[in-house]
DNA sequence: GTCTATAGTGCGATAGAC
DNA sequence: GTCTATCGCACTATAGAC
């Protein structure tokens, strides 16, 4: 048997969500979480530097499978349908998880403080596509345009998704919002 | 002759920005942006929440400004090109003045913090021009993604516009850039 | 004003896996 | 032996309660 119990930061994102949404946010502490997950808060912090980065754990992976995709894409593809490629990937790494998704929307949406934690992050995924498109040979304007246009048809189309029926697939969302997109600029 | 000068809100954003952009942001206090404006730390205070909300004084007119322009478009408009209704009010709103716009977004590049602000100033902008398109009877999904595009488009238009040379017109910018979107998009 | 709880940091020690 | 995840403890800073 092991020293320790594997995944010690999957715990942590998992107790504080449940947490979070059982007793609210600024109520529950560090140690509580770090209790639940079976470590002490000291480990907490090592593996997230605050309390609101255990709910943004998700989001390096998803930059990096969204920036994978537009890699991916065939050299041909147009600026905004190597987005759409992204976004398929964002939805495949999102997963249907559905109950999840919401109950984490419903913290971060009674917090500011999330809030503003989430703008970041989508900030930076939008500069890591504006790269990634760059990288395409995509010229710097358009693939700053196309990439912050992309995360606010992600962040729109989540939104939807969240909002919606459990049934929902998050691919289609998003793939409507960016054709809703399409059709406003035309 | 008054018992105070006038404008002490405009002269403590002159004051913060001279001395943000002399000294840098961190070295600068709140007293000594009080001092050079002729106050004290306390007024500075009465007229701006904490430091860093003296550098965004102009969102809120800039916001109302951008609103206004989508009620006054005529009926018939198009959603997006409402936006660029609200573009054209935004560029008339912050004027020519090149310098002092550069000058504010050295600063706020140089700190995350003031980054951060910005985003979430954006944000907002953004929540408006979605109730104003949707008081324009734009459905809510379509106002929502009509007013983030356009947020986009502004602030990468007014970034392109700050990085240019000192000539350039920003509502030709700003329209310039919804022109792109518009290309990337069909 | 003091006291307490919490967030968050720094560093050395430990128990295994390799 | 090294490397890694964890613990334990001492610490600062801050916000709220009293």
């Amino acid at each position: 048997m092991a020293r320790w119990e594997p995944d010690a930061a999957g715990r942590l994102r998992e107790a504080a969500l449940d947490l979070y949404v059982a007793q609210g946010y600024e109520q529950t502490t560090v140690t509580e979480i770090a209790g639940r997950a079976g470590v002490t808060a000291r480990t907490f912090f090592r593996h997230y530097a605050d309390k609101r980065e255990v709910l943004f754990a998700g989001a390096e992976p998803l930059e990096a499978g969204m920036v994978a995709a537009l890699a991916d894409a065939p050299p041909d593809t147009a600026p905004l349908e190597a987005v759409g490629a992204a976004l398929d990937a964002a939805a495949e790494l999102i997963g249907g998880d559905h109950a999840h998704s919401r109950r984490r929307q419903s913290v971060i949406a009674a917090h500011p403080e999330l809030h503003e934690r989430e703008l970041i992050k989508m900030s930076r995924m939008a500069d890591a596509l504006t790269r990634g498109l760059a990288d395409r040979g995509v010229p710097p304007d358009q693939a700053r345009l196309a990439a912050e246009a992309g995360i606010a048809v992600f962040r729109i189309g989540f939104e939807r998704w969240v909002a919606g029926p459990s049934k929902g697939d998050l691919a289609t969302v998003l793939r409507e919002s960016l054709d809703q997109l399409r059709g406003l600029a035309s």
